[in-house]
DNA sequence: TCCTCTAACACTTTTGAATCGC
DNA sequence: AGCGATTCAAAAGTGTTAGAGG
């Protein structure tokens, strides 16, 4: 097993071993499409709204690929990781840790529905996960990401070579995620910002701003019949979790991570509300995340893009390291422990926790329950 | 009493079948 | 016949909020 170095004393990232193999040797790179507009919501503290039947998220999910073989066929998959193991509640106009989290659903993932598609398709234009919908139903049925409410999670992207969601288990897959897209689940709105942020941006969300809720307080609360099944099949629903899929081995995900770019990365702006609430309580504020982040080992290699740093395109190549268990980069939080931040200010982005704990990756799967 | 969740609501946007013109 | 553009009705999706339930 490839290890990373361990963050507090190896704070710089080691330089690339050579690619293990050939057919790997581009430079993958993955950026957030609509990364602003994610930052405004993210420095007022992102809410999802779940409910039974689904509901899609806003901001929705848009990455940009490059780097790819334009004829090498890919599957761009995503998930949900609980960004920490606390539930939490609104009080007094600002969130507060209510206890430890409830244990996790069932693991989803969501397979963007052009999978699998060449290069040359992912990086033509971005790709959006407008699609997905997230439930806190956990005997769903249709395929949506099962959450907690008021709990917080954030996405994760995997890109794999494989040519059909069959061979998938078998290829080594890069994960990324982005700090800026970590949001807590809810039912129902709590910070009246997010709602007005919303409204703001959203379309849908204009009825209601232009007159559609005068009427509310004297609404009818008559039952009223479930609207009738559009006829047409929603393309996220077309596709049926393969069986290869439902857990995978862990050699499959072995891949080897890159640090490069470190030349790249800007410090930590000062104004940075990561770095404020590094120092406080968790349970003072919402960007202050706990520390037990690096609770969950996945066994995969993840790279987190920096949310604060002027957005410079996140960039690594793919290879793969053979086959050996793998190591992860955890999700840095808004609460990054001291040693981290002061990684962060020399503009070293993402530090490594490693467990490798099989425990761990069986109870957090990347696939143990996937549909599509 | 407090907190969380559900469902109904009015409106906008999206979708896709049908139609038309070339 | 085939293709692309346009139209339009229906479905999907949105946040709000009263009420239910724990």
């Amino acid at each position: 097993m490839e290890h990373v170095s361990d963050s507090k004393s190896h704070l710089s990232i080691p330089p690339s071993p050579p690619a293990a193999d050939s057919y790997q040797q581009g430079c993958m790179r993955m950026t957030l499409e609509n990364d602003d507009l994610w930052k405004s919501f993210h420095n007022i503290g992102t809410e999802m709204i779940i409910t039974k039947h689904g509901r899609r998220m806003f901001p929705h999910c848009s990455i940009g690929l490059s780097g790819l073989q334009p004829f090498v066929n890919y599957v761009i998959m995503m998930d949900m990781v609980p960004a920490d193991s606390f539930k939490y509640k609104w009080k007094k106009e600002q969130w507060e840790v209510a206890g430890k989290a409830e244990p996790q659903p069932p693991c989803r993932t969501y397979m963007h529905p052009d999978s699998p598609a060449p290069g040359s398709h992912w990086m033509k234009q971005p790709l959006s996960f407008l699609r997905m919908k997230l439930t806190n139903n956990t005997l769903d049925q249709h395929g949506h990401i099962i959450l907690h409410s008021m709990h917080r999670y954030y996405p994760r992207f995997h890109v794999t070579q494989a040519d059909s969601p069959y061979t998938i288990c078998w290829a080594p897959f890069q994960t990324v995620s982005f700090p800026e897209t970590t949001f807590t689940a809810v039912t129902a709105y709590q910070n009246p910002r997010i709602t007005k942020l919303k409204i703001d941006h959203n379309p849908f969300a204009k009825g209601f701003r232009e007159g559609g809720t005068h009427s509310h307080s004297k609404r009818c609360r008559s039952k009223r019949s479930p609207p009738p099944k559009r006829a047409t099949l929603d393309r996220n629903t077309l596709c049926n979790s393969p069986p290869s899929l439902q857990r995978m081995p862990l050699t499959s995900q072995s891949v080897e991570a890159e640090r490069d770019q470190v030349s790249t990365r800007q410090p930590l702006k000062g104004a940075d509300l990561s770095a404020v609430a590094a120092e406080q309580d968790p349970s003072e504020s919402l960007h202050a995340e706990p520390l037990e982040l690096h609770e969950y080992d996945y066994s995969c290699e993840e790279q987190m893009v920096p949310a604060s740093v002027p957005y410079q395109p996140y960039r690594y190549p793919l290879h793969s390291n053979g086959g050996d268990a793998a190591h992860m980069v955890h999700p840095p939080s808004h609460g990054l422990a001291a040693a981290e931040h002061t990684a962060q200010q020399h503009g070293y982005y993402h530090l490594p926790h490693h467990h490798g704990h099989a425990a761990d990756w069986s109870q957090y799967p990347l696939f143990s329950y996937s549909c599509w």
